[in-house]
DNA sequence: GAAAAGAGAGAGCACTGCTCTTGACGATCT
DNA sequence: AGATCGTCAAGAGCAGTGCTCTCTCTTTTC
């Protein structure tokens, strides 16, 4: 009664989220390959051409549904972020880190879909840049958060920083402002660190090796949470053996 | 004369390799999605029905490529690995490193067809994952390696290894005899690191971003080297700041 | 009320994977 | 040497796809 002001803007509206609705559940059944514009338009009652009036290409439709995948994942992170306490950086960081397992393994096609090989001939528009951000962000408020608290204490015995990483540190800090360049690196090979473990584990590359995938991701995301220097019970205080 | 007994045979393996040829070309061109038996047959001059004398199925073919892919990655891991002098663990790992990054960037559709989404309704046969562990086996010796040499040391101020993963870690040892349990765990964030940069890298993650990835990719790596216990130049000798 | 814009229906094009049948060639056995 | 049987390419065909075009009807706008 508020949004659309003329009525055919109304059931426009209505229409394309009935749209993304069902691509979505297809999606969830067939994956992205199984996809199909005229079986959504069957399932609504409509002839196929009809849905070209609301999405100009089966591309565009997807596109959609990869902002809407970022926008869930995201949530679903910011969520698990705020329900910590804002001092607690290492709490934090693996709220985030459950999160996104968690809903990967909620929603496999939809992260196989922003994580997984992009589509054939697939351009990735900037719209979802936007949307593809928004875990980061939240990652990168953790970092930041830690290093103005002086919680952040990066250990020793790992390679110096190179010289030329410098540039693209500052790009990376944008998202994490104040966190020193030696922290930055080691931040993106924990992120990395996360999306390449859920990946490994729902695209079935620890098939009949790792059958208790998540005692040993909680476990790796603590490791990398001590590599970023976050504070996290010790092993052995000491060096080595 | 020797392969193949009878002329049929002959010209069978040679039919069947050539499709595979022209199959893995327009893989490289067009992505997995893009693979079309009507298209390989029209490049060979065949009609389309008689391609499924030769795989029965489009699935059977992409099963074909896929282990090839294996094949090919494993075989420029070994190669890389056995560059280097047996004793230069860290070496070795990081050549295994950059070995995969490359193979990756040269051949970037086969590597999402190993490591990105898995296809629509694929199975997985038995016969691919035989050849899927190649260069895991490379991984794995490494690191048994420099145990045995006593090479490894990591570092402390890391969670201990959790209860629950010792059966994990029997299975994962099975390709590295003798590492004990909290370098296991180790191996395996290490691992699902080194593939999760790449994808992160290939798959357009890290777009107008991280510019030089190569620079980042090789401290990253050298800082999960460094979690293993494998030696590195330290960057400070002391804890923290 | 007339003009313009939006919407659905239908036919059609070029393409896909896959199946089935038909006719021909080659290897093998008698 | 001749008959037989398995293998092969070809062609037609089915069901499905993304997408375009035209035609008609309704709604919005002026």
């Amino acid at each position: 009664m508020n949004a659309g002001r003329t009525a055919r803007e109304r059931v426009r509206a209505e229409l394309t989220r009935e749209i993304t609705d069902i691509a979505r559940r297809q999606l969830a059944t067939d994956g992205a390959a199984g996809l199909s514009l005229r079986a959504v338009a069957r399932e609504m009652g409509m002839v196929s051409s009809a849905i070209y009036r609301y999405f100009p290409s089966r591309d565009d439709l997807l596109t959609a549904l990869i902002i809407d995948g970022y926008n869930a994942l995201g949530e679903a992170v910011e969520n698990a972020d705020a329900a910590r306490p804002r001092e607690d950086h290492t709490g934090r960081w693996m709220a985030v880190c459950h999160a996104v397992r968690d809903w990967a393994l909620a929603h496999p096609h939809e992260y196989a879909l922003l994580y997984g090989s992009p589509v054939p001939g697939y351009k990735a528009p900037m719209d979802t840049v936007q949307a593809a951000v928004r875990d980061t962000a939240v990652y990168g408020r953790i970092l930041s958060d830690a290093h103005r608290a002086g919680a952040l204490r990066p250990p020793g015995g790992f390679p110096p920083v190179p010289g030329p990483f410098a540039g693209d540190a500052a790009r990376v800090r944008e998202v994490m402002p104040g966190v020193p360049d030696d922290v930055v690196a080691r931040a993106l090979a924990a992120w990395t660190g996360l999306f390449g473990w859920v990946s490994f584990e729902l695209f079935g590359q620890f098939n009949s090796v790792v059958l208790d995938p998540g005692t040993a991701f909680d476990h790796a995301m603590r490791c990398h949470a001590a590599l970023l220097g976050l504070p996290v019970a010790d092993s052995s205080p000491v060096h080595g053996k």
